[in-house]
DNA sequence: TTGAAAGCGTTACCAT
DNA sequence: ATGGTAACGCTTTCAA
């Protein structure tokens, strides 16, 4: 390995110069020097060792990320766009999945704190007062992403406005005429922001909301959910489905049911994963901005690491926007309903 | 933050034994001293420090993982994998997207060397020649995934046998009764052991092979090719999409060509990405044994890594089963033909 | 059985 | 403008 001591020799100069040629500072160096320093670098292909920078220095330029399952695409996408804003700006991405597990995710800020990362992205499945724990624990900045914790004012969220979305969502099947509207959620223990939407919307139109939840995240088990709705004598005639990978089970589990969507029931999703646009029917949904979402989420929390934002807490929850497909149907089928 | 020495004070010890106690070694310790340690160690809440740890010692156990894209859900199911087998050996995943891109790639190596990377697991992009560079500058031991290179004896590939499996898919609609089989693939510059796998299989029928390259191995770009396969006046009977992601395109051109799957075209596709499970109709497959690929790379990874296995080059190849699913319907749809 | 100290590659302060 | 050197937290050899 070619160190920055090889690299001095080479030049005929001291380590500290060749620190202040690479790192442009903080002592000035004559030109001559300078470029004696680049070429003896050159020539050796000298590149400087992040570990050696990292103990030194406290900087480690490594953000941490922390999802429930790099294979939900929702993630997966959010993913992509957050390690290549970070990349951009030179930072490196180490990964955790946390399977939803408040001790898994604990035991990731851990493991990744002992690697001195900068910073930390959290999609966090973990309560309140344990993201509050945490944070009071953890001397580094993180951002939390797309989960709404009702009570962590000592952490900063980014994330779209799931009552928000969930109401828009809502308001769409009813504005269809739909009125027996149910919402497939997430598992029962998550709290989720947009079964608080879609209780709202229910409740100012005057009706009864009804809540399905799934085991968890995932396909196999929205999908058994799904077929048990649908089995249902009293169906709904509409679904709220509040993330998409639970809409395009409801679509595949009508079709096997021998039903169709949207002629027998509306769907409409949250999220909006490319899938949804390749589905058959494709999925109506409230398109969640991922990109904007992953880039200010990065430019915040390098914001934050690198000291030119203080703001550690508060939230900002951008809008989610209704994308109409083919899911939901025509106003006619919920009139009929 | 508490260093070592912090609990050396605690414990009215060296440093050099809280070492010992920490890592079991190499030097043994008095029992008694021990318990002192470990009392402090608690007491204080010590972490060793990994970076300090990765720079004193040769071994950071942080792995790197370059992927062509992560929202791809292939490779989405498949960091998961080697992320969680990673984890349970106790090592980190940095994560980069390369973007098929060659110089990306090549950057993320090099940035993932200087991050003192123990190992490199690489779903490369680049060529041969490329690779071969790469392998003989690159001192430390990297796996490659997935994507087969012609040429790279010093470097050690895990995937699936593309050509058999290709083979095997494109038989399955000769068996059928196909004769008219077409096959999508990736860009025309990316070899492809698929491709190769099909044209000879087609070739051992006695059948003139015919390729459809998309720009990219997106949604996008391979839904626009398959709707000008589709538009075709010509128009294969079979289609061997020698990726899911396009294979779940053509379902839904299809569909928008007012044509249907399989009822107009029978389509194969290639990985078994779960999505497929849920599209209407199913997608045939050939089903690449992502959770046995992922583990598989990871233990001769680290197994390399810890010296324990010295094998740097070769290849392990599994074989993808046929799954057969919905997309490729009955046999007298292929004699109609 | 234990302690002292060198050294991993960097940075930055104190000298010159 | 530049060189020498201490320090970051850890491991391990050498001595005791």
């Amino acid at each position: 390995m070619v160190t920055r001591a090889d690299v001095a020799r080479r030049a005929g100069t001291s380590t500290a110069v060749v620190s202040y040629v690479v790192n442009d500072g903080p002592r000035p160096v004559a030109a001559e020097t300078r470029q004696r320093v680049l070429d003896a670098i050159a020539e050796l292909g000298y590149r400087p060792n992040r570990v050696a920078q990292a103990l030194r220095g406290q900087r480690s330029r490594v953000l941490g990320l922390i999802v429930p399952d790099i294979s939900n695409p929702f993630y997966a996408e959010l993913a992509r766009v957050i390690e290549n804003s970070a990349d951009l700006l030179g930072y490196t991405l180490v990964l955790g999945n946390s399977e939803q597990d408040a001790q898994r995710e604990l035991r990731y800020v851990r493991t990744f704190l002992d690697r001195q990362v900068d910073g930390l992205f959290l999609i966090s499945g973990s309560s309140s007062e344990e993201l509050m724990t945490l944070s009071s624990e953890v001397a580094i900045p993180f951002v939390l992403l797309d989960r709404r914790i009702n009570y962590a004012p000592n952490a900063y969220l980014i994330a779209t406005d799931g009552v928000a979305g969930a109401k828009t969502a809502t308001r769409h099947l009813l504005d269809l005429g739909h009125r027996r509207i149910a919402a497939l959620c997430g598992p029962a223990k998550m709290p989720s922001e947009r079964a608080k939407g879609y209780i709202e919307a229910m409740r100012e139109a005057g009706l009864e909301p009804r809540l399905y939840h799934s085991a968890d995240f995932d396909r196999a088990s929205t999908y058994e959910l799904a077929k048990v709705i649908l089995g249902d004598e009293d169906r709904p005639t509409a679904l709220f489905a509040t993330f998409d990978l639970a809409g395009i089970s409801v679509i595949r589990a009508a079709t096997d049911c021998g039903m169709q969507i949207p002629r027998d029931m509306a769907v409409i999703g949250y999220d909006n994963i490319q899938e949804g646009l390749y589905s058959t029917p494709r999925l109506t949904t409230m398109s969640q901005p991922t990109e904007e979402l992953g880039t200010l989420a990065t430019r915040h929390l390098i914001g934050l690491v690198e000291g030119q934002i203080t703001r550690t807490f508060g939230m900002r929850l951008l809008t989610p926007q209704l994308v109409i497909r083919e899911s939901c149907g025509m106003k006619e089928l919920g009139k009929r309903a």
